[in-house]
DNA sequence: GCGCCTCTGTTCGGTATCAAACATAAATTC
DNA sequence: GAATTTATGTTTGATACCGAACAGAGGCGC
């Protein structure tokens, strides 16, 4: 099975010297007018806004600023007041875990597939846990007063983002198994695929350091997993640019919990009203 | 520290000749009305309905009918459709993730300090997880319709639920995180000293079996583990039945995630208004 | 009392992963 | 081009936990 159907969307980044990608980034909207060069893909959009009506997701837009969203940015540490809720849209953003006597481990991941602050929507304008932009690229930014007061008083954005913190929980208790219990090899693919999507790239930037960081292990068993899916030919890496060569085989070397995270989102989250018929949700 | 200071309230529960308990299970309220034999601690509440206003309180015992939950139970299965939602009281209910290629593990624990069902408030009458009693015992059990209709009216009601619903998801992502980092033997305690909290007693039935498939490990793992604890003088166990001997010696045995998830609803779930001091929820 | 079942104790070898190094190699700085 | 930094490759030994099996032991039914 393949989820994701747009790959030949996934134009390659540019990429400067330093391995960081350069990415447009700038003034509201204009990744709609396609003034964009030829290193994005085109008309990316932030997932859960296309869900609303035209003017209630024109409101957001004129609301909110595209801003850029550097690697390794600590947008929120937990427990911050939150200021801002983002609307990733090539970039995208990780949710980490830190507990006493461990490392730190992903429990979530944010890309335009949803929203970082989505739990204004509980009442708590706090932020649950650390967010740090994983993948360099674009996002929306709104205040978080504006935000929510929206939440107040539109009823189809409330049950909207009620939906999406449904299909966040029970990612968080299946991510959270899948750590537990798979190997790091499975749980490498899972994650990339789950990168994969949100970059809208064939290529992005991840160090061995990083990615183990992320899975909570070692970064020589990363190194090892990482090596092994080389030698598949299933993608190539050389000091953070890491190639997707074949999605199929990702898919097939990966964990069930990546279809099951794609099934839960697609299933609680309506479909945007006239969008591409791509089985995933991303693009 | 010693988060539960009542612990004189924790009589020990009635034994029948099978190792379960034999508890009072009778008409709404009995539990109130003191019509209680020795052998459970008196005046259990949920604390959830008690952070209400007593006209709300008083709305929900009326529209609830007190059941008894038998240990083992499956009061639903993940994705099932919620028919009814429940407000432990001397009972209390795992939460399980199961995933393809591995064991099932508990991600959550719902006692007297909160409700089953709650993702209602999120639009959503399916149940996430799988839900097994773990506790026999007494609870509040409530048409989900009618629960429902309630929060639609009811803004105090619909901000508890919420905050309780924060609550949860932080839980999910500290359970998971430590269930993927800390050992066995620590994650024993946190799970004892968890479970004691919503027992209201000191001895409650529990398998090494029934144990190991909480944390998703070996059934010869948590003899060990157990082992150790009963060496060290903290607990005792025959047959199932465990006896908390020093809280104290547990919680200083456990990993920090136990005294975490309290910090975390204590912040976030409103104190009644007259209640006893104690540190912690669950009394 | 006898047999049965459930619960607990213990053993064996196997392995994924850890922890801590150190070696190479590519890029970046000067 | 040399020096430095960053990223990756590889080794070594240790260990927590697994999987599977079997042996005792307490309680229950007959």
């Amino acid at each position: 099975m393949l989820y994701r159907t747009d790959s030949s969307l996934g134009l390659v980044q540019g990429k400067s010297h330093n391995g960081k990608q350069a990415f447009f980034f700038e003034c509201a909207h204009s990744f709609l007018e396609s003034q964009v060069s030829a290193v994005k893909p085109l008309f990316i959009t932030n997932h859960l806004l296309n869900s609303l009506s035209k003017p209630d997701h024109e409101w957001f837009l004129s609301h909110s600023t595209t801003i850029h969203l550097e690697f390794g940015e600590v947008l929120y540490n937990a427990d911050d007041e939150m200021k801002y809720v983002y609307f990733p849209l090539s970039g995208f953003i990780s949710l980490l875990v830190d507990i006493v006597d461990a490392p730190s481990i992903e429990m979530g991941l944010v890309g335009n597939e949803g929203m970082l602050g989505a739990t204004l929507a509980l009442g708590n304008n706090h932020v649950p846990m650390q967010s740090i932009v994983q993948g360099s690229g674009s996002a929306l930014r709104m205040d978080a007063e504006v935000f929510d007061q929206r939440l107040e008083t539109n009823a189809p954005l409330r049950q909207l983002i009620h939906s999406y913190l449904y299909v966040v929980s029970l990612q968080l208790a299946q991510i959270g198994a899948c750590n537990c219990f798979h190997e790091i090899q499975q749980r490498l693919v899972r994650w990339l695929l789950m990168s994969h999507d949100r970059a809208h790239s064939n290529q992005f930037y991840l160090t061995h350091e990083f990615l183990a960081k992320m899975l909570g292990v070692r970064r020589s068993s990363i190194t090892i997993a990482a090596g092994v899916l080389q030698q598949q030919g299933l993608i190539t890496y050389s000091r953070g640019q890491i190639n997707i060569l074949s999605r199929e085989g990702l898919e097939s070397a990966s964990c069930s919990c990546y279809g099951a995270a794609i099934d839960v989102y697609d299933k609680n989250i309506a479909k945007p009203s006239e969008q591409t018929k791509s089985i995933n949700p991303f693009n």
